[in-house]
RNA sequence: GCGGGCGUGAUCUAGCGGUUAGGAUUUGAGCCUUCCAAGCUCACUGCCCGGGUUCGAAUCCCGGCGCCCGCACCA
């Protein structure tokens, strides 16, 4: 059996992740994740907050997973998040609009029969309604990323109105596929760790970015060949735009590789202009390397101002953040001032509406009638009527929509590669020994504690110890069924880091062997210091 | 969606028109057991769903659902 199917058998068997809905016959695109998988995707989760909220100060927030019409249509992902499918009335075959050359598109005729093609597309979201009796239309969110958007304004507010700042939301997403496929790769419903920073758009530079410019990273940039280099390097090159890019592709490096990811099987490919989402400028996948090829974990993009702007463009709502320049500066400007002692009496109650006008004009250049609309008709109003005013005002900053970098994490994704870069095989005896490597802070169980043997009094020490551990915060596994060494196969196989065992010499001086899961090997702790030195090993080193 | 392959206990599989669907692993109970899947006894769990052909279907045919591979795409 290859390795996806010896995963795809061991994540069933030991109740990490298993297709949904199974006993009436399973639904494509949907997984759930047994004991064990929930376990390690909170680990996996908590991993990722631990670099977004704890190292680099995002601000986490949750929102809905239901969007009303208005607010994915304003972010474009009403009309534009579509597959164009063609199909063929004759045949019936479908085709994906980009799988055919431009002329059987023009000619609309079938490949395969050359029957009549017809276009039609398909949107991705779910859609649902609100409302039991007006029913108002709605969908899923096919992203988390626009529930922050939409509270840029609250959010700015609480950041203390300063730039750049970060907001992270972990959740699930929807997608309505044509085709998933291939497990945990293709959901429909699925799980993402996000994250948007706004930056002015003229300062993309990260405070930090002295901290991983050495990181060394593989490349494949738009229309270029692989290539390994620091992100440092690759910045002055210009093969990465800008700072904020290069930092988050660092950042997500090594978020993957604490998360047990295998460097060798790492790249950050860029995406060349028409497979770029319509919100983006730029992008650069993380693409981890599997039984399945390279499949993208994590989608690091630069979507500029349009979120923003689009909403602010739906709504009215100020999405502007406020740059102070370093010294306030001196402008001269020119202003229309109305002269309403004049206007008042020549036009009554359409005067309002002239100020109105006035008020958005450019100054003419000298003192010469100025055209409004009163009414549908062009009227010509003479220079008595106002006044072309300079003066001289401090400005001290000014408004700017900012730019967004989004590092996106493919959670289950990121889930399969882990599970299947961490999974070793080994002859003992002669029979196959799985065990997973995982990295302590992502296993799902911690500890494993035993009793040697069950008599003796082993039992009742072991678990009080495992009552203690748990107490402490410490994920634990109690097992006295079987031989020992079965005890610890069963570990290792989930990846169970450190399996304490209370033997007789436990009895005599309190002290128990902790066996390290990828040496076998074993060392004598004190029963009353075992909670710590569980703590000071899980840690990275 | 299209083409090809495949659906048998939790897992891996035997069975290819004819008794009560067999095995291995796992799991549970018990015996045994002083550190790496030991042994023994017992026990639980299965032919994806629906229709058809047939005296008789896990087996052949049709449809659905699901899985895998290929074509292709946003995490």
């Amino acid at each position: 059996m290859d390795v996806y199917s010896q995963i795809i058998s061991l994540a069933k068997r030991r109740g990490i992740f298993h297709p949904s809905y199974e006993i009436y016959g399973g639904e494509a695109g949907f997984y759930d994740y047994g004991p064990l998988g929930a376990l390690l995707r909170h680990n996996v989760q908590n991993l990722w907050r631990n670099f977004y909220v704890l190292g680099e100060q995002c601000l986490e927030i949750s929102t809905p997973v239901i969007a009303p019409y208005e607010v994915l249509k304003a972010s474009g992902h009403v009309d534009k998040f579509l597959d164009v499918v063609v199909t063929c009335r004759k045949c019936r075959s479908a085709f994906k609009a980009e799988e055919l050359s431009e002329e059987q598109l023009q000619a609309l005729e079938c490949p395969s029969c050359r029957g009549p093609l017809e276009k039609g597309r398909m949107n991705l979201m779910f859609e649902t309604e609100i409302g039991a009796v007006n029913r108002r239309e709605a969908f899923l969110r096919p992203e988390t990323a626009q529930g922050i958007f939409v509270n840029f304004p609250l959010l700015y507010q609480y950041a203390r109105r300063k730039l750049p700042f970060g907001v992270v939301q972990v959740g699930r997403g929807f997608r309505n596929e044509v085709s998933p496929r291939q497990g945990l790769y293709r959901l429909r419903e699925f799980s993402m760790a996000e994250a948007e920073i706004f930056f002015d758009p003229e300062d993309k530079t990260h405070p930090r970015f002295g901290e991983v410019a050495g990181d060394q990273v593989n490349v494949i940039p738009a229309g270029g060949e692989e290539l390994r280099s620091s992100v440092g390097r690759l910045m002055e090159e210009g093969i990465i735009n800008n700072q904020a890019l290069a930092y988050y592709l660092a950042l997500t490096q090594r978020f993957l590789l604490a998360a047990g990811i295998d460097p060798a099987k790492l790249r950050f490919r860029q995406h060349q202009r028409e497979e770029m989402a319509h919100y983006a400028r730029d992008c650069w996948d993380a693409e981890i390397h599997t039984a399945l090829g390279w499949i993208e974990c994590v989608g690091i993009a630069d979507r500029t101002a349009y979120d923003l702007t689009a909403h602010m463009q739906a709504t009215g709502a100020d999405m502007t953040a406020f740059r102070a320049y370093g010294e306030p500066v001196k402008e001269k400007r020119r202003r229309i001032v109305p002269d309403m002692a004049k206007l008042g009496p020549a036009f009554k109650d359409r005067a309002k509406d002239i100020v109105e006008q006035l008020e958005r004009m450019e100054p003419p250049p000298e003192e010469s009638a100025l055209q409004v609309t009163l009414e549908g008709e062009r009227v010509m109003l003479d220079p008595e009527f106002f006044e072309v005013v300079e003066e001289e005002v401090t400005v001290t900053g000014k408004n700017v929509i900012p730019h967004v970098i989004e590092p996106s994490y493919g959670i289950d994704r990121i889930i399969y590669s882990i599970l299947e870069h961490n999974y070793v095989e080994a002859e003992k005896e002669g029979e196959r020994y799985v065990s997973l490597r995982l990295p302590p802070s992502i296993a799902p169980v911690t500890a494993g504690v035993f009793p040697l043997v069950s008599k003796d009094g082993l039992p009742q020490v072991a678990l009080d110890l495992d009552r203690h551990l748990r107490e402490r915060g410490i994920m634990t596994f109690y097992d006295e069924a079987g031989s020992i060494g079965r005890r610890y196969a069963r570990m290792d196989e989930i990846g169970t880091p450190f399996c304490v065992t209370v033997d007789h010499t436990t009895l005599e001086d309190d002290t128990v062997t902790v066996r390290f899961r990828d040496t076998t090997e074993q060392v004598r702790v004190p029963r009353h210091r075992l909670a710590a030195w569980i703590d000071e090993n899980i840690r990275p080193q």
